[in-house]
RNA sequence: CGCGGGGUAGAGCAGUUUGGUAGCUCGUCGGGCUCAUAACCCGAAGGUCGCAGGUUCAAGUCCUGCCUCCGCAACCA
């Protein structure tokens, strides 16, 4: 018999940095489901791994002093690390630096450009170093990047292009009519931001630098991010390449899981290029949101990053799997707080699941010595939390198709749940006292069991570890708890023998953790690596460096007075300011329009910062700017209405 | 009038397609139980469903307008 095939996709990683929480989200989603197909008799490729080119690994690597593969191994390897402490089943982890993957991304590069896809052109723009992005003069902020606030420098490149225009009318079909995005309420945002607009051609070799994989028909180039990296999906499979073959039988994969940041790309160039290639498109895109920290989105930054290792050393993998799995609702964000997680895991894996298990062994042992009489008389209450367990296969299975893990867990927790009221129901600790009710108390005591057998069984996928170790203590076989069993009940032997283990989820004092967790984190501060520090100080504003009176003195501030004064009408924020700073009239655009009208302004004097390289602003060219205080809503504009016009300050 | 998604109990969410008793989880309070990891079970309090109009026998749900929050885009000089 030939086993249905499976592929499902984690996107892969830039290993730029260590891997965090954020890693895991989507790869333990995706082990899930991986594991459950397998469950089912799929058989299954799962892939992940790490997209290692680029300028920034060039130059991170420049500054440890070696070579850009040998810091990449160095990441890989924490990676990996992550994946095998998170219990993660990849099947296969692809590197953009494996021989096979450059081979495969050149051939299509090359096709691409033979069926006259990809052709050479010039690229011009203002160009952000870490972010690896150009940037047009009017998507600058600050003369900044839009992204990360840093410098841009100017750069023009002779570069290739990507033709994306002729798949517009197909890609908008993709995403309006068809399920291929998961959720589908993003496809309108997609289609009116990128398709209508016009898709532009997309840039896809740099000249720039080296480290990425050469252009064979033109040794100048290498491939740039999007061809290289959204390749790997099929190169994993062998496809152009020799190292496997299995793309006949799984592709078009299943599931490709990506966070929605990088939605964009899977939903519109990705299809592009399969396009261009003849090759038939993925199922689904399954698009999941960001795991916030106490309602921020987590980044180095603000120091908020949540360290996996550290929590799976202290809970165990299966409660974070669980806690990130059961919050996680697709397309939405999600937040994650210590007390959130820790309440949580008590509440449904301490209360709920564990201690399921521990008072249904413990009575077993307790009335029976561990092992069930045959004797059965079945009574009142057993119908109803049987048909439910019965049921729950089915409903795990539907919201597993859906990619909804959060209601697949839900619905399991339903089931414990309904078992722990039916030992009060049932009353086993009364009927223990009645030599005469015997068969009745073992019933409850086997019904107990063999829903623990079907929960424990669907739940192994998400919790790897700890099922297990539900199935010795209950007495479960290997066959007992198979996929197929889970649809039945009265599998587990009616003489079953339980044994008493471990606690399976120790409940956490909530108060005490919390404070250790954070007396953690401050103490990770501190050994911050000397290059990690150089990195906050550029993003926070507090850890700005110093500056001799030499630098001050290149900014120029001047009193201006305000002639004139009006809205621009297709800015929220801005107000168009015309200026006279003692030697002639200027215009300056000035985000403060939600906090002063034009009419409270015109007249007034306020401080001018000259010689600002001017920018363009919604159209509207802005030469300088005018300083104002700001903290939280609130927003103060400096005047000087006393001073002379043209005066200089300093 | 840029595009899109929200505002429902203290917190986090479902319900809106197809109008008909406002629901779930956690938390709080009261009770029960003693097999169990001070866990479990039952009950209660707590909501004018963002605001204002409209349609209707009946509106969280449909219509109109507004307020407000969040993404994307843009424009925080």
């Amino acid at each position: 018999m030939c086993k249905k095939p499976y592929y499902i996709t984690t996107p892969i990683y830039y290993p730029s940095g260590n891997p965090h929480i954020g890693h895991c989200y989507t790869t333990v989603a995706c082990d899930s489901i991986a594991r459950f197909r397998r469950m089912q008799g799929y058989d299954v490729i799962f892939l992940t791994g790490t997209d290692e080119h680029g300028l920034k690994i060039e130059q991170k690597a420049a500054e440890k002093g070696i070579t850009p593969k040998a810091y990449v191994d160095e990441i890989v390897e924490i990676f990996k690390k992550l994946w095998s402490c998170m219990n993660i089943s990849y099947d296969r982890y692809i590197r953009t630096t494996d021989d096979y993957h450059v081979e495969t991304v050149q051939k299509i590069f090359k096709e691409l450009y033979d069926k006259g896809y990809i052709y050479k052109g010039e690229y011009s723009g203002k160009y952000c170093t870490p972010c690896e992005s150009f940037w047009t003069d009017s998507q600058l902020v600050d003369g900044k990047c839009p992204e990360c606030g840093r410098e841009v420098t100017q750069a023009k490149e002779e570069a290739y292009f990507f033709k994306m225009s002729p798949f517009a009318d197909r890609i908008e079909k993709l995403l309006t009519e068809t399920d291929y995005l998961q959720p589908k309420t993003r496809a309108t945002e997609l289609v009116n931001n990128f398709i209508k607009p016009g898709l532009e051609d997309l840039c896809v070799s740099r000249t720039t630098f080296k480290w990425g994989i050469p252009v064979t028909f033109d040794e100048k180039h290498v491939v740039y991010v999007w061809i290289d990296a959204l390749s790997n999906y099929i190169s994993a499979l062998g496809f152009y390449n020799d190292a496997y073959n299995d793309y006949d039988k799984f592709w078009p994969a299943d599931v490709h899981m990506v966070a929605k940041d990088i939605m964009r790309f899977h939903a519109i160039i990705w299809p592009a290029m399969l396009m261009a290639l003849d090759q038939p498109l993925p199922k689904h895109l399954a698009v999941h949101g960001w795991i916030t920290f106490n309602g921020q989105k987590m980044s180095k930054s603000l120091g908020n990053v949540v360290d996996p290792f550290v929590l799976s050393e202290r809970y165990g993998a299966d409660a974070i799997r669980y806690h990130i799995l059961r919050e996680m609702a697709l397309g939405a964000d999600s937040s994650f707080s210590n007390e959130i997680m820790i309440n949580r895991i008590n509440s449904d894996l301490a209360n709920g699941l564990g201690n399921l298990v521990s008072r249904t062994v413990a009575m077993a042992e307790k009335y029976f010595g561990g092992t069930l009489p045959v004797e059965r008389e079945e009574g009142e209450f057993d119908s109803e939390l049987i048909d439910l367990a019965l049921s729950l296969r089915d409903k795990v299975d539907e919201f597993i198709d859906k990619t909804q893990i959060n209601n697949a867990l839900a619905e399991i927790f339903k089931v414990v749940s309904r078992a722990n009221k039916y030992i009060d129901e049932t009353t086993p600790w009364i009927l223990a006292k009645d030599e005469s009710k015997k068969a009745r108390l073992a019933t409850v005591i086997y019904n107990l069991l063999d829903t623990i057998r079907i929960v424990s069984s669907l739940l192994c996928p998400f919790m790897p570890s700890t099922m297990p170790k539900v199935w010795e203590q209950i007495g479960a076989t290997n066959s007992d708890v198979s996929y197929e069993n889970a649809g039945k009940f009265n599998v587990l032997s009616a003489n079953v023998t339980v044994k008493k283990g471990e606690v399976l989820f120790p409940r956490i004092d909530v108060e005490k953790e919390i404070e250790e967790l954070n007396s953690i984190i401050c103490n990770n501060e501190k050994p911050a690596k000397p290059e990690e520090k150089a990195e906050k100080t550029e993003e926070k504003p507090q850890g700005i460096a110093q500056i001799g009176i030499e630098d001050f003195c290149k900014v120029e501030l001047r009193v201006a007075q305000i002639k004139a004064c009006e809205p621009i009408k297709k800015a929220k924020k801005l107000l168009k300011l015309t200026l006279d700073d003692g030697e002639g009239e200027r215009t300056v655009a000035s985000g403060i329009a939600k906090y002063y009208t034009p009419d409270e302004l015109v007249g007034r004097k306020v401080v001018l910062v000259a010689n600002l390289k001017p920018a363009v602003l919604c159209g509207v060219e802005s030469a300088g700017m005018i300083l104002a205080a700001s903290s939280g809503d609130s927003v103060n504009v400096i005047f000087v209405d006393d001073m002379e016009t043209g005066a200089r300050i300093s």
